[in-house]
DNA sequence: CAGAATTTGTGTTGCGCACCTCAAAAATCA
DNA sequence: TGATTTTTGAGGTGCGCAACACAAATTCTG
């Protein structure tokens, strides 16, 4: 058995490291929290102490003694599908875990697809928020929104819909063009070189992540699976009744329709027209976002994988970003890394 | 705009809470910490006034006053893959940040394959440790050790590989005979129904994760692919040379062969066989965790999908459930059950 | 070398809570 | 009713650090 590097059983103090180094605890605290006036040899003594010391400031009692708080604002869709819904979940109880390290989450709900709307609720946000988590849209006046947050020092961040051109400080979501290739080469490969047609249905194509996503399914589509012909996208506008009417029209004029990419919400009318036209097992059909409905047709067989991104660890992960830009932390970028997760029936959470 | 519920500017404190309820401070204490001595009449009454004002001891005060800090030991193996290398390197981050919250960790080094190497390495260890984190095996010696740290009161998790009828406290890893049936799904899908041979590559038999992997694998391939024909599990030790040799002797004499599962380590031995036979785009070849290796084959195409467990989030997540039970804290389930990733090329982090 | 500027030391306060002691008040019992 | 037990209050201490004021020591300047 090898040991690895043992740490002390204790952590050090402030005051450790103060008489280590030979100088009094004002300097320490000059140091390590780099404030001016100290001679760059002490600076130097002082570090070396740390180091060997290995001393880590406590945060626990740096947060308290700092007795700074935070507020956050977590700008969320009003109407609600499936995947919105649990998001808002998450983040509630995000919000429960940060009241414990004295942040606060605020959750506004705005019609967030509408650029006016969302861009007016954004710039009336009371100024008591540091820091600001929204559910983006890529609109200029929406960008003048968050432009003019960040220039006033509040924290953006944009959660699953992102505003690229904006001075967001960061984005907690997926890529949405790779999630569309992954859908593309899932939809190629269970199709396995058949010859055959392939229907794409986004929600609205207004929608920066639904245009990504086919975009993305386009590119593997036109050139790894030249057997495979791509139909005209469809907008089902996110609504299950029209997107059944939409769908069922698809499999009635193309009797070779073997595959459905589905980039937005609307599910359940999918589910319904392939059911009743008896040809479920032969489509491939690939959607995103895991919620009650896609796990059941994904279990049924109806549905062959899920695209899906974790709200848990999105509402956790802008959070986490949020508290560490406003307390001077660093932030660890792969586990902010919102993944694509697959999901077949086998690895179903 | 519809606001959710606005929390206070600034939390509630314990004296607030006294106040509110016409008691001292020492009650509230007793109450909130549940020390004994109070009437029934009073709790209710204290407990009314946490409700209302919201209270939520604040954790930074709470742990410092406190006081108490945790010592964790991680057993790791000594001998390394890069998957083991890759866990290493994230439990030394994971014990930097929580070096930061009165939390130590050790990483102890141990040939965690043999069993009585391993169950005395536990067996010896340092009565300084609140928890340990092990890479457990499925052993009597080991299960015994395990049962008596936690007998002594040490809070044991297994990590990546379990030992299921121990008196362990949680097991931070994945579902290694869904890990199984996703592969199997996947080559199932890929192969599209075409008949042809697969081959079942693990490291060991004796270890528990390959047996369950494979046990999943063959469960769903004998049950769904009726056109696929497994061949006998081969065992390559983990070593990529045996791997390469053992492969390449399966692809001369089955000429049908069209699938590889390999359910543990040696996946450059797998590679090189593949590209010298010239047969590895006809092949679909699944492996597990992703290396710096199997991602060059994943892109390369040599690979057709990873199944991965993420080792930063294993290692938090292990950290995240021993400091939890060390504190008397509550874990929330579903931020720590261990994902079964799918990596295609197209959804690579 | 005096005087000014810079650097360092001493000391204090308070963050919110846990934990302790001792006394006072209230409830219970005989 | 008085004696006993239970419940509650008041108050203090310290955790490790940040933030500040002010004095002392050191260095630099003319």
């Amino acid at each position: 058995m090898t040991a690895g590097a043992t740490q002390p059983a204790v952590r050090a103090t402030l005051e450790d490291v103060a008489r280590a180094a030979g100088v009094s605890l004002a300097t320490v605290d000059r140091v390590v929290n780099r404030r001016e006036g100290v001679r760059a040899k002490t600076v130097a003594r002082v570090e070396a102490a740390v180091a060997k010391l290995g001393y880590r400031a406590d945060v626990a009692a740096a947060r308290l003694a700092r007795g700074q708080s935070f507020r956050f604002a977590f700008v969320l869709p009003s109407g609600s599908n499936s995947f919105m819904t649990n998001l808002t979940e998450q983040v509630q109880r995000t919000a429960d875990w940060l009241a414990g390290q004295r942040g606060f989450i605020d959750i506004l709900h705005v019609d967030v697809f509408d650029p006016d709307v969302l861009a007016s609720a954004l710039e009336n946000l009371s100024p008591a928020y540091q820091g600001v988590a929204v559910i983006a849209l890529d609109h200029p006046r929406v960008r003048a929104a968050i432009d003019e947050l960040a220039a006033r020092g509040v924290a953006v961040v944009t959660l699953v819909s992102d505003a690229p051109s904006s001075r967001r400080l960061h984005y907690v979501g997926i890529d949405n063009p790779a999630a569309g290739r992954t859908a593309s080469t899932l939809i190629g490969r269970f199709l396995a070189g058949r010859e055959a047609t392939v229907a794409v249905i986004a929600g609205s194509l207004s929608l920066r992540d639904h245009t990504e996503r086919q975009f993305g399914f386009h590119q593997i589509l036109s050139s790894e699976y030249p057997n495979l012909r791509a139909l005209p996208v469809i907008e089902g506008r996110d609504d299950s009744e029209r997107t059944r009417e939409l769908t069922a029209a698809l499999l009635a004029r193309h009797a070779d329709l073997r595959g459905i990419y589905c980039c937005g919400a609307g599910n359940r009318g999918i589910a319904d027209a392939l059911e009743a036209s008896g040809r479920a097992r032969e489509v491939v059909w690939i959607t995103h976002e895991l919620t009650q409905y896609t796990r059941r047709f994904l279990v049924r067989g109806t549905l062959d994988a899920i695209i899906n991104q974790d709200p848990g660890h999105e509402a956790r992960s802008a959070a986490r970003v949020l508290l560490a830009h406003c307390s001077g932390e660093p932030i660890s970028p792969d586990q902010e890394r919102i993944r694509i997760d697959i999901f077949l029936r086998d690895n179903l959470p």
